[in-house]
RNA sequence: GGGCACAUAACUCAGCGGUAGAGUGCUGUCUUCACACGGCAGAAGUCACAGGUUCAAAUCCUGUUGUGCCCACCA
């Protein structure tokens, strides 16, 4: 089979004829299933993430469409403000033009010109992929309509007070000059220094004091109080000393009895000379290097919370460009936080105050997207406020209105929002969603929708309505827009009829990194705006490993692009393999296995229907007449028929609760081992005969029929999971309708199952697969044809042997079966025992006696063993008393089993 | 520092109260008229360790060891 001729000549045709709008489905009545896809960034291409998370939407969305549901699946792209802004960038780069040369205007307008131009990839991986989106509603996050829908929550969320403008500490990426949020931030292991400095008390040091060190290193009971006859000095450990230049208290523990003498004094900063109090928080740690640690409220988170709760002083001395600003001493101005962190350090070393120095790993966030050292910045920003949100998306969850699969993800969920931080929503970014706010000439902002608005608002404020207005120039973080994805992308905030018709959509399939990002945000969001959760069932996708087991990454080098494996082995084989090995798992290795034993799959679904369009093809109505029904009989069904049809049965019932559950993989597995054990290996065998009989008759006629109805359905079953094979072989079938992807799902009938028939057929299937193991362990030629006794155990048995003679005989290469009483004792055969049957096969001079003993004895010990077992529990008191009655009566019955093989076994033994 | 997972055949993983399964690999065998990306047969696991609950534990609970992930302001 070769999946390059193909795949990719279905997905055209698909395409066109609007199989994926929910309108292709006319019945008036059909349940909806709708699923918005997580917008990829439009600068995106895919990787194996997304293959997988495509893989289990798109398998979802094919099975509920064939299912008779109206199913939309909504796909798009996110606008990615910072990645696209990147990209844009540095493709002028190559021009030799600055975004700044460009001006704002014109490079928003190259940026559109980019994506109109390279904007598309991610989408025609995803026709390769074979999504079955509804590409008439693809959406973009800067759509029109988005954005409108993205002022509308802004400025209601802002009326409510939910939205604040503020200074505050903020993380500042110095490489992209933005302000970044929280989750932005990477945390990295830093190899670092940590620097013990001596501060002055009471006196300021302009020359050099020697010996602190060593007064330092020698401290008998460990203080940073060193008193020495220089005066008093306090030591504190900092892995940025740059900035001590603006630090403007001391602090230490309350509990801290070491220095409870120094409250109310203060020391004198090295270098600059201002006089720093010192002050008694909490969160200062005493055992922690000295116990004593500097405050700078304007350069670190924790400071700048401490500086507020002691009313401090916020001296800026770093600036947005990572350099010492105009506050610092004019030696320091200028230069990179770095450099001066150099220059700090020989100074203070050189007045004899830089103590120790001392190796030291710490976390350093750094920005997500540039890879720069993030710099905490007090800066007036843009707020959401998190908590009045979180509350009621906790409870969604909670109250089980949101699904999580696995159930172990909403932890993740819970764990972020209820520990959740005010998120800072401003971006001093060009491309995004501006922000929709107004300045008046004093610097007061007016949020509204447009300027009229403003102007309005300013009116009933009781201002000016008519002074020069500047608007906001800073965009929103892109994350804004991606909240409200499953309702902006429907008409939001107009109530339109898709609204109506899709929300909420009742699956969303993403990775669990992005639970924080998105997920929670969407639920705020869709609570907030929409009053009801944005989808019923989370699931969340695994993340995929390489086969070594490692996170693939760039800079490890280990990524694997999906397009290679899907030219490897073919997208419908990747397409299985990732399904199959979507277990509840959080992660996912891609074994190259796997992939080979999925492209073996579609080789065999490819070579079976093959076979059975060669043989079948008198039958065929390649007219496109109906399918094939299976109460059509010419002739009535053998066991084998029965047994294939209540097996399509009961794997059609499987695979639909598995996929209802989110089991793929139990899904993928059920179909192959169908296929290829039931179908293929069993019941393609049996049936060869018939099929390949020279003269038809109305028996072959029946089974050539009954062969291709379980193909065309089995095909329907494998679609969703394989879209590309299963529609290039159906429209080669005899079927109803243009198209597999609206054909119906196989349904399974409970009543169509036959337990009966799945129980003879297993008897019959042990009895050949026994006489199998015979000629196998005796090395009998397959040229060699063997005769065989079966003494069956009852009437049924006996009957059910004589009526699948003729198949035992040809599968196990047997010339003559005779069905006897009683088995002769004769010596020079081999035996077997099949539930109570006997079977012997004589081997006058070709057994070797040592051989057969051994293995009859292996058997014997495996029945011995589960009879022990048993018979531990049957001899319990307990257990018969405590134990479920039909555990006790299965466990009676088949030790009464065991015990009539044991004995029959024995028997043979002897014999020999 | 806090939280969450996971430890089952050589490898990757299912199973999650009634003494073990799959794919690959491995062994033997067969070029039998769909498929060697195949057929047939087979070998392979004290289910990490130690306790406990239960008539019964790979499966539930506790602890130990090991591995992974997430979150967090120890300067």
């Amino acid at each position: 089979y070769d999946p390059k001729e193909v795949e990719g000549r279905w997905y055209p045709i698909w395409e066109s004829r609007h199989y994926f709008t929910p309108e292709a489905n006319a019945n008036p009545r059909a349940r909806v299933f709708s699923m918005v896809i997580p917008p990829p960034n439009v600068t995106g291409y895919l990787h194996m993430g997304h293959a997988l998370n495509h893989t289990l939407q798109d398998t979802l969305a094919r099975w509920r469409r064939m299912s008779g549901d109206r199913v939309l699946w909504l796909p798009g792209t996110d606008h990615a403000g910072i990645a696209t802004q990147m990209v844009v960038e540095k493709q002028l780069l190559h021009e030799g033009v600055n975004r700044r040369d460009l001006g704002r205007e014109k490079f928003v307008e190259r940026v559109w010109d980019w994506k109109a131009h390279y904007g598309g990839t991610i989408q025609r991986q995803m026709r390769v992929l074979g999504d079955s989106v509804d590409w008439t509603r693809e959406r973009f996050t800067m759509d029109g309509s988005l954005s409108n829908a993205v002022k509308e929550v802004f400025v209601r969320l802002y009326d409510e007070g939910l939205i604040y403008r503020g200074e505050y500490m903020i993380n500042w990426s110095p490489g992209l000059q933005t302000a970044i949020s929280d989750l932005e931030v990477e945390m990295r292991q830093v190899k670092g220094k940590l620097y013990h400095i001596a501060y002055p008390v009471g006196h300021a040091v302009t020359n050099r004091v020697e010996g602190l060190a060593e007064t330092y290193e020698g401290q008998t009971e460990f203080s940073g109080w060193l008193k020495t006859p220089d005066g008093d000095f306090v030591v504190v450990a900092t892995t940025r000393p740059e900035t001590m230049l603006a630090d403007t208290a001391i602090a230490f523990n309350p509990e801290d009895e070491r220095y409870r003498a120094l409250a109310g004094k203060s020391a004198t900063l090295p270098l600059i000379g201002r006089e720093t109090p010192f002050i008694q928080d909490e969160v200062v740690e005493k055992d922690f290097g000295t116990g004593f640690l500097k405050v700078t409220p304007a350069h670190d988170p924790n400071d700048f919370a401490m500086g507020r709760r002691h009313n401090l002083e916020f001296i800026q001395v770093i600036g947005k460009d990572a350099r010492v600003t105009g506050d610092a001493p004019e030696k320091y101005r200028g230069l990179d936080r770095y450099e001066a962190r150099k220059q700090v350090i020989a100074d203070l070393e050189a007045l004899g105050l830089l103590l120790k120095t001392e190796d030291y790993t710490h976390n350093v966030g750094h920005c997500q997207r540039s890879g720069v050292a993030i710099e905490p910045l007090i800066s007036t920003q843009w707020f959401m406020r998190m908590k009045p949100l979180a509350e009621p998306a906790i409870a969604a969850v909670r109250e089980g209105r949101t699904k999580f699969v696995p159930e172990s993800a909403a932890k993740i969920y819970f764990n972020w929002l209820e520990n959740i931080q005010d998120w800072c929503v401003s971006r001093q970014l060009w491309w995004g969603h501006r922000i929709p706010a107004w300045y008046t000439p004093d610097g007061q902002p007016v949020v509204a929708r447009d300027e009229q608005e403003a102007r309005r608002r300013l009116a009933e404020r009781g201002e000016d309505p008519n002074v020069a207005l500047r608007a906001e120039e800073d965009v929103l973080d892109t994350w804004f827009s991606s909240q409200l994805w499953p309702f902006s992308t429907l008409g939001w905030p107009d109530q339109t009829e898709e609204l109506k018709t899709y929300y909420p959509t009742d699956v969303l399939v993403t990775g669990f990194d992005i639970i924080f990002f998105w997920v929670a945000r969407m639920m705020m969001m869709g609570l907030k705006f929409m009053g009801e959760v944005p989808f019923r069932t989370v699931y969340i996708n695994a993340l995929i490993l390489d086969p070594e087991g490692q996170k693939m990454s760039k800079t490890k080098g280990n990524v694997i692009n999906p397009l290679d494996v899907f030219d490897k082995y073919g997208t419908d084989a990747a397409r299985f393999a990732l399904t199959a090995a979507s277990t509840a798992g959080l992660t996912l290795s891609l074994q190259e296995s796997k992939l080979e034993s999925a492209r073996n799959f579609a080789n065999k679904i490819w070579n079976a229907t093959r076979f059975v369009l060669l043989n079948c093809d008198d039958v065929l109505d390649t007219q496109g007449g109906a399918p094939l029904d299976w109460e059509t009989e010419i002739a009535p069904p053998e066991l084998a028929d029965q047994w294939i049809l209540s097996r399509l049965n009961r794997v059609g019932l499987g695979v639909r609760d598995a996929l209802g559950e989110f089991r793929f993989h139990e899904a993928a597995s059920t179909l192959y081992h169908f296929f290829w054990d039931d179908f293929c290996d069993w019941y393609i065998e049996m049936s060869k005969p018939f099929v390949t009989a020279k003269e038809p008759t109305p028996q072959s006629t029946a089974v050539k029929r009954r062969i291709i109805y379980v193909l065309e359905q089995s095909l329907r079953l494998l679609h969703p999971v394989m879209p590309f094979i299963t529609e290039e072989l159906w429209q080669r079938l005899p079927h109803k309708g243009e198209t597999i992807c609206l054909a119906e799902f196989t349904p399974g009938d409970p009543a169509r199952i036959d337990e009966r028939a799945e129980r003879e057929m297993a008897l019959v299937i042990e009895v050949i697969t026994r006489l199998r193991n015979i000629r196998s362990t005796f090395n009998i030629a397959p040229s060699i044809k063997l005769k065989a006794q079966i003494a069956p155990a009852d009437a049924s048995t006996r009957d059910l042997i004589a009526r699948m003679e003729d198949h035992v005989k040809r599968l196990a290469r047997i010339e003559e079966l005779q069905i006897v009483d009683k088995l002769p004792a004769r010596k020079g055969s081999a035996r077997a025992v099949v539930g109570a049957s006997e079977i012997a096969v004589p081997l006058e001079g070709l057994i070797d006696f040592e051989n057969e003993r051994s293995r009859l004895e292996k058997e014997l010990n495996k029945l011995i063993n589960e009879r022990g077992g048993l018979e531990k529990r049957l001899s319990n008191q307990d257990f018969i008393s405590r134990a479920a009655p039909d555990v006790v009566e299965t466990t009676r019955a088949r030790a009464e089993e065991l015990d009539d093989q044991v004995a029959k076994l024995r028997a043979v033994i002897e014999a020999l």
